[in-house]
DNA sequence: CTCAATTCGATTGAGTACAATTTAATTATA
DNA sequence: TATAATTAAATTGTACTCAATCGAATTGAG
């Protein structure tokens, strides 16, 4: 007879293992593109929140990309660096710091608008099949 | 007219990103409970293949969890400081470096074995719809 | 008002991740 | 059989990731 007891604790068995394994694979794929560009997967995911909204607090990006201070200070400071973003104190209230996209940061997004076509081929997935991946992630992350 | 050209740049429309943030969610939610046990979630993942295999090489185990030397060996030494497993040269081939599992190791799978069960309410998905995306995800890393 | 509680960001420290390089051991080939 | 090529870990350097803590600014209950 099988040994039945220690099954839930099987690597194959987790749910939480592959969508580790598998962010990290994917995150690899990025980096030949995302090295032209000069910026990292989590440095492009805070260019995508500037590029839509223009300015925006620490918390507020926070909020968007399920990352807090300790991450994005260093990364902030990092990308004002090159040029990418401006971070400045609200007048309003002296404990919110505002992130700004500068013109080096506008350009960037003519340079970026390829980077997803290019990566829809390092995933084997029909639409329908992503589109429910998609749904079944943000139904976990709501 | 609404401006579509950067559309693909949204993060709304990014499916790498809710893959990146489901993975750290849900690895946080494991904290309070691989705490009891001195395990982080990349140590929780080197014991499961342990608890199943008992001697593997540091080669074998990167290939089975995606990662490589530069992050098992300072994960490797620090399970060895606590006493989980052993690190020790083969004899047939110099190179390879075998881990075993120690007493202690196996004991505490006992432990550990109620892990996945707590875990199992933190996914807000129906046996079904985990059954799917675990399914998809084995796809993408096949 | 006023001081306790809250909020925001920065800092610190531990632990990954991974590309690139190095070193030692093994294997293959001229 | 020398030596070139390959392989396995370790090392180095850069960059997150996050828990915990801190300090300054703001808010709120009495």
């Amino acid at each position: 007879m099988a040994e039945k007891k220690y099954d839930a604790l099987k690597l194959e068995n987790q749910l939480c293992f592959p969508l580790y394994a598998c962010s990290r694979q994917i995150i690899k794929k990025y980096h030949p593109f995302l090295d032209e560009l000069n910026l990292t997967y989590t440095q492009y995911l805070a260019m995508m929140v500037l590029w839509e909204r223009h300015t925006i607090s620490v918390k507020e990006l926070g909020n968007q990309l399920f990352l807090d201070s300790g991450t994005l200070t260093p990364l902030l400071k990092s990308m004002e660096k090159k040029g990418y973003l401006t971070r400045k104190r609200s007048g309003e209230d002296e404990r919110i710091l505002l992130v700004s996209i500068t013109e080096a940061g506008e350009t960037l997004r003519d340079r970026a608008v390829d980077v997803p076509a290019k990566m829809t081929g390092c995933v084997n997935l029909s639409p329908e099949e992503a589109a429910e991946l998609y749904r079944l992630l943000y139904k976990i992350l709501s």
